[in-house]
DNA sequence: AAGACGTGGCG
DNA sequence: TCGCCAAGTCT
């Protein structure tokens, strides 16, 4: 990028009038808030975590209110956002919190970094968005904005390149670099979507590189589906669903409606236990975890 | 390093 | 309808 304001300026003026009003976007929102909703976006679309999120400041408003709570409450108020072992997470976070960081969630790259559950895009969002640091945030809208814009290319690779590291790093402004990296991301989301991308909406469509080509189909390996009806992951769905609803001790039986094959219902239930995402009273009895 | 890991809405 | 996709991380 030779002119990265070319491509920077016109992001932001379009984030200014664009940007949608979310709570851990706003000036009160606490970097535990920030943390809490990181968390709860990996994978998942922000219309389901927006109630999550709400009930979960409210009751839990500091890292130390969650620690202070057995980990089979982070799990039964997750809900059915997904990927439940992200409430284990979040819970072993808070506690980490607590005991090694004297209760405030850390602001630097490294020892986000070194928390549970968060990766190399969580800790550069959350020490940007919580504490203004000055990171590469590289999720999937970013990347797919960058491989359109600058790369030509429909989408970006399956998995996050060195190349794609340096360009994000090159865009980074000198000043006000967490306001780009939400400003990208947001554009990502709302107007360079993966699917019905509306280029009429878009504020660098006149230097869109993927735009400008013809807008090239994708070329790259096929990326991965993913099948879920009959899965492992669906099953142990279900089985957690009983236990979150349960608020006590669940006899086996219980369980053993919610999935005919017993084979692998008894594979999925010793992977619940295996994560910790439930626990056996004694063979015959579960709980979520206390 | 490919695959596991939830769930539900949309085109 | 049904496959694709959503602010990834861990092993």
């Amino acid at each position: 990028m030779r002119e990265p304001s070319r491509l920077r300026q016109p992001v932001l003026d379009w984030y200014s009038e664009n940007a949608r009003d979310l709570p851990w976007r706003r000036p009160d929102a606490t970097p535990w808030g920030v943390l809490v909703s990181e968390i709860m976006l990996q994978q998942t679309p922000v219309a389901r975590v927006l109630p999550i999120w709400t009930d979960w400041m409210a009751r839990w408003p500091t890292p130390g209110h969650l620690a202070a709570q057995p980990p089979g409450e982070a799990v039964r108020h997750w809900g059915r956002l997904g990927y439940p072992r992200r409430a284990l997470r979040l819970h072993g976070c808070a506690q980490a919190i607590e005991a090694h960081h004297g209760g405030v969630v850390p602001s630097d790259y490294a020892t986000l970094r070194a928390l549970p559950g968060i990766g190399d895009y969580t800790a550069a969002a959350v020490a940007s968005f919580a504490y203004g640091g000055s990171h590469a945030v590289l999720d999937t809208n970013v990347r797919r904005v960058l491989a359109r814009a600058v790369q030509g290319d429909e989408y970006p690779p399956n998995s996050t390149t060195a190349a794609e590291r340096k360009l994000a790093e090159a865009l980074i402004p000198p000043l006000g670099a967490a306001r780009w990296a939400v400003a990208v991301m947001e554009l990502g989301a709302l107007v360079c979507t993966a699917r019905a991308p509306r280029c009429a909406d878009c504020p660098i469509t006149a230097q869109c590189a993927w735009r400008l080509a013809g807008k090239p189909a994708y070329e790259g390996p096929a990326r991965k589906g993913q099948t879920y009806a009959g899965t492992d992951r669906q099953c142990r769905g279900r089985l957690l669903a009983v236990l979150r609803q349960a608020h006590g001790p669940v006899p086996k039986a219980a369980l053993d409606v919610v999935w005919h094959d017993p084979v692998q219902r008894e594979r999925a239930l010793d992977g619940l236990l295996a994560d910790g995402l439930a626990e056996a009273l004694d063979g015959d009895t579960f709980q979520l975890p206390a």
